[in-house]
DNA sequence: ACAAAAGTGTTTTCATTACACCCATGG
DNA sequence: CCATGGGTGTAATGAAAACACTTTTGT
């Protein structure tokens, strides 16, 4: 057993940070992509990321890849895992550190930069083959995304700033992919007092006008249950 | 915006893990922690923990410092998180990817190696002051276990193989700090079916015996709402 | 005989689910 | 005037919580 003396000495893997990013786009679970402008898997679609400078936080190294070759920001941003077999990258000692994303579709501004020549959402349910682990890291951010929603109010995220109740209603049904009752969601949702009445309404449908509410606090609340 | 070509060109931070162990002793909640043999921090107490090696899994890196440093083996063993600031560590950049870890107290056998000199088991309530972030990795852990507790069966991991339903009713209780009516924990324990009688009674007590269970599975067990 | 923990059912309470009709607007 | 989604309450069901006494052993 060799002592270590000095964190020079140690032959360390290297540290990246990948990110998934979900959205709802016409009611369907889409996950942003970017395409590989250099090797390796030049060309695959993959998770925007990259490596962690020198002296840069990792929360921090992920924000900036976000925006670097995606142009997204001030999303919600947690997390997920970090990955660390051996073999996972075939430049050499790579280990990942994996955060999600959940934005709203409305201000996003897609843009391709540094290594993503192109950047894309894809629904989940059609997605290319990716470069690296990045399939795994996908599933296991849907896993968690999939669990979290459960018990938090995360999945307020995904909505503008104004809302009716049926958008919020949608959101949810698309994430657990079944119907939902609209006169107990509603009870639930508002005995929960987490979201508040804007003064407006929607106009302008060829239908009754619907009250838009807002969230209170956009800050993540966890519950035992939420829904 | 520099083309990142090569693995060996980037400066990246080093890595290291650290375990946090939990055990029930006495019917207290208690960490194990070994005394730092090496600088920095030398003679402080801190989470048992090293670097991981060029090659070498992540998880299996997490395995092997539990096992040199403390000789605990065997036990449920599962990623925390990764700890990344840039000031986290005074010897340089060191990211720590924290790992947690659950073990029945009885095969236990505390050992000293390598930067060990010493492993010993401290009650949560009357912790030493702590090396590195240690003492933010630990209450970050023991906030996990204390949530995942609630739709898992992960507290299994703290018990023997053999055990009294009053036994595993006291582990509850240490863990979450408040009584549990006997009756409906045996009524809603038992009707998860996870749990089997053992042919085997607990005698010897001047009390009246009681009935040995045993689990029938000691995998991960996830629902909805356990208790 | 007694101390000490094992074992065992019923009632109350609360949250979730199921379910159907009228309302306001734009075209 | 009609198509479209907005908006609203009550009854049935099921899970969790509250609650007290008898049994078996060792000393």
């Amino acid at each position: 057993m060799v002592k270590i003396k000095s964190v020079e000495r140690i032959e360390s893997p290297k540290v990246a940070v990948d990110v998934v990013i979900f959205t709802v786009e016409d009611g369907v679970l889409k996950t942003l992509l970017i395409k590989r402008a250099a090797a390796p898997f030049r060309g695959a679609w993959a998770l925007p990321g990259g490596f962690v400078r020198k002296q840069e936080d990792i929360y921090r190294a992920a924000l900036r890849e976000l925006k670097e070759e995606t142009g997204v920001g001030g999303v919600f941003l947690e997390q997920l895992y970090t990955f660390g077999e051996p073999k996972r990258d075939p430049r050499g000692r790579v280990i990942s550190v994996a955060y999600y994303a959940l934005m709203s579709r409305d201000p996003m501004n897609l843009r391709a930069s540094s290594d993503a020549a192109e950047a894309r959402l894809f629904p989940l349910a059609k997605l290319p083959s990716l470069a690296f682990d990045h399939k795994k890291i996908l599933a296991y951010a849907l896993a968690r995304v999939g669990n979290k929603i459960q018990y938090s109010n995360i999945i307020w995220s995904l909505l503008p700033r104004h809302f009716t109740l049926t958008d919020i209603q949608k959101m949810y049904e698309t994430i657990w992919g079944r119907r939902l009752d609209k006169r107990n969601f509603r009870k639930k949702l508002l005995s929960l007092g987490l979201i508040k009445p804007a003064r407006k309404v929607l106009k302008g449908l060829r239908q009754r006008p619907a009250q838009l509410f807002a969230f209170k606090t956009t800050k993540l609340v966890e519950l035992r249950r939420f829904f």
